[in-house]
Formats: C-alpha cells, sequence, structure tokens
DNA sequence: ATATTTTGTTAGATCATCCTAACATTATAG
DNA sequence: CTATAATGTTAGGATGATCTAACAAAATAT
C-alpha cells in the first residue's frame, strides 16, 4: 500500500526526472517543500519497497516498478483536472490545486468512470499526456516556443505546468492551446518575442516563452 | 484546522448521537472501528479545539461549533453521492465508499460547483437530507415501515444508511425511493411484512422493514 | 592542492494516530 | 448490598511523517 505522502514523493521524482532520469534530493526537497532530511529517510523507505534505487550520495532514480505507480497517480491528476475542466465547468487554471487533493482517491472505479465519461482522453487540459491503465505514456515532442525561429507558424500545444497565476495571464490574453502562433520578432537583448495569433499580437517574455510547448509545421 | 482523523470523528458522532445528542465511547469506537484508548484521546483532543463536551465517564456530546463541522463534513458526502449517482451514473450501492474518501478534499470550490450543477438538491441517493453551507438540516420526519399499519400505502423516502449489500438488495427487488408500497400482511412472529409495490409482492424480513423509511399518506 | 561552498546524511526530537495491557469506575444481577 | 460485568481511562509503546542541529562527503574556487 503506498500512502499519500508516499504518492506525492513518487509524482514529483517522475515529474524531476528528465532524459536521464535522475533527481537530486535538494531538487526534490525544494519541489516538495519538504526538508532533505524527511526526504532522505522517505527515499530510504521508498527504496526497501523497491520503488526507488537509493544509494548514498548518488542521484535518486525511481525503478519500474516506481515509474508505473508515479504514471498511475499522474493518471488520476490529469483525468481529475480534464473531468473539472470538461464536465464541471472549472478553469484550467482552478483545477489543478483541486486534482493535487482529488489525485489520492483510492477508488478505481471514480477514475474509471471519469475516464469512460470523458471518452478516454489522451492529454489533460494543459496539453500534458494521460498515462493509460498500466502507467504507459504516449508521449509528443514537443518544442519550446522560445526554441522556434522568427517567421515560424507553430500550433500551442501545451503549456508546462504552472502555476494558476501563469494560466490567468495567458487567458487574460485568450491564449489557449490550439491557436496557431506566428513568431513576428524575437527580441535579442532578453529574448522576448512578438508573437502573432487570432487577430492579435503580443510581447511575450523569455519566461512565458519556455513555457508554452508547440508543434511545428501543423 | 480539522484533519482527516478528526472530520471521520465528528461525522460519526453526529451520525449516532440520536434526539438526546449523546453518545458512548463504546458505540463510537464501534462506529469506527477504532479502540476505546484511541476514542478517549481524540475525544480529549477535539474537547480542546471546542469540537466536543468531555467529562471523563460521561457520555459524548457535540458543542455547536462540533454539530457545524460535522453538518459540512456530510453535506461534502452526500453532495459527492448524489452527483456520482447523479452526473457520473454510479449505482446507489456503490458510492458511499467513494463519498467516504471524497468527503474530505478541502477545496470549496469542489462541493460548491458540484451542489451548482445537481441544482441545490436537498436530499441524497438514499433519501437523506443535505446540510446547507451553514451546516442546516431541513429534517424531514420519516417513519420507519416497521411501525407502519396492515393496509397502509406509503411512499418510500429514504434508506438508514447502510451497506452495498442491503442496497443491492433492494436494486434486486426493485425496491428504490419514491415507490409506494402497501403494507398486505405483517407476520406477527418474526415481524416480516408482506408488502405490494409497482406489480410485485415481496416478503421483508424485520431487519429491512427497520432500515426502510417512509411518509405516511403520499 | 587546499579552502570553501554546496549537497547529503545522521542523530535526536515532535506530533498525529493508532495499539495492548492494566487499572478504575459505573451499571447490573443476585 | 455486594459480586460481577460492562464501560471507560491511564500508561506505555509503535509507526509514519515531519523538523532542527550537527556532521560528512562531494563539488567548486582560488
Ligand atoms: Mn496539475
Ligand atoms: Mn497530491
Ligand atoms: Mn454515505
Ligand atoms: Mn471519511
Amino acid at each position: 500500500m503506498i500512502s499519500l505522502a508516499e504518492e506525492n514523493y513518487l509524482k514529483a521524482l517522475f515529474n524531476l526526472a528528465g532524459q536521464r532520469g535522475e533527481v537530486n534530493v535538494t531538487e526534490l526537497s525544494k519541489q516538495l517543500g519538504i526538508k532533505m532530511p524527511t526526504v532522505t529517510s522517505m527515499m530510504k523507505k521508498l527504496a526497501e519497497k523497491k520503488l526507488v534505487y537509493y544509494e548514498s550520495y548518488k542521484p535518486l532514480r525511481l525503478t519500474e516498478k516506481g515509474k508505473k505507480e508515479a504514471a498511475l497517480v499522474i493518471r488520476k491528476h490529469r483525468l481529475t483536472e480534464m473531468f473539472l475542466v470538461e464536465k464541471m465547468g472549472l478553469g484550467w487554471e482552478d483545477v489543478h490545486e483541486i486534482a493535487e487533493e482529488v489525485e489520492h482517491i483510492r477508488s478505481t472505479a471514480f477514475f474509471d468512470k471519469m475516464d469512460e465519461l470523458l471518452g478516454f482522453p489522451r492529454i489533460d487540459p494543459h496539453g500534458s499526456s494521460i498515462p493509460d491503465k498500466n502507467g504507459k505514456f504516449a508521449s509528443i515532442p514537443y518544442d519550446k516556443l522560445c526554441d522556434c525561429r522568427v517567421g515560424e507558424t507553430v500550433k500551442l500545444s501545451a503549456v508546462i505546468h504552472s502555476s494558476s497565476e501563469f494560466l490567468k495571464f495567458l487567458t487574460n490574453r485568450a491564449i489557449r492551446l490550439g491557436i496557431r502562433m506566428k513568431i513576428r520578432s524575437v527580441e535579442p537583448f532578453d529574448g522576448s518575442m512578438v508573437i502573432g495569433y487570432d487577430n492579435r499580437q503580443e510581447t511575450l517574455s523569455r519566461t512565458v516563452c519556455e513555457r508554452l510547448l508547440v508543434e511545428k509545421g501543423k
């Protein structure tokens, strides 16, 4: 049995593990807002449960079992977000906090029903992929908007998971998933971009452009 | 802040407190499946928080604050059950267990949205009253089916909250809220009743009849 | 190559929730 | 009105999840 606290550690490990699949204690500690000694001792416990590979002073890695369990929590989180937006009419900026709690509900029937009512969606309201029941991801390789060139037209497909403030900022500018954006210019000085979409134009800071994931040639 | 465990104690206290409003440690312990010494120490904690009146060897009573907090948990529980049945298509026998977990979600926006989507229902799928946002109940005085006389026709309005086995038993016999039941006869021997409803007739044990709440002259 | 900084671990404590064993009080039955 | 049974409390301990202070190892800078 995996506790609520353990589920949050697994999820954070999964989300922080990049390509290399390695996470530092410091990073994980910051992500969770939990002090390092607490993280270390939890890592030892998760290692006993065969969910994490742990060796002193080495980076943390999830085992296959750990990855699967993490993916199942992420599945519950993202299905919840999708359900809250699609079936309950909440805004994409309001659902993450609620999902952070609902993801720990144990009843699989509850989430299976959400899945069914949603028509088995493969992406959540922020454009992230929803793992299947076996914890398998269908990950689409997006590009960051900030890595695109002047003149390109791209489709906004996902936002890097973030605060409700960021999502409200986007909503205020009518920036939402699916829109086509044309890169009009890039300020070499600070990396901010002038973007055209719909019938408008906005200057977006580099910080913003790093969090917008797009598909080229779409 | 009221913890998940505390919420469960408050809810159990509220549900066990009859007219007299008093609950024994033994009863509460049995209801929650938690040993008596644990209950005693939790009562001391809830007393410090002004949620319960506690004196050694005296029956337990909720304070007004305790009643309100309990009612708010019950509100979340019953709204959830209603939502699961009405908006998600689950059976009335499947929702209690899920609601037992969902009731601890802290987001009020989540439950307010359910309430709104349901059109501000006043009863849950088992016929129990849903408290309002201030924890106020509109309690309708039901009669137990077993207290009705031969020849009476009554409307089934609620079932005393119970196991999914009981609810499946009722469903298997097409017994659901709203049906009219006519008491054909009562077996003096064991109190079982022969009941006519729809176009059928069933003999229901006293145990069953004690759990069916009806309205007379409806 | 050493000194300093950053990162991670150990030791020891707290708090919440639960338990069992032993004891105390209250209620009930002869 | 005692003896017994039922009910409730105290004492002491376990586990899970967290913390701070002190120490150790690894990385970095001079
Ligand atoms: Mn989220
Ligand atoms: Mn969470
Ligand atoms: Mn219920
Ligand atoms: Mn509960």
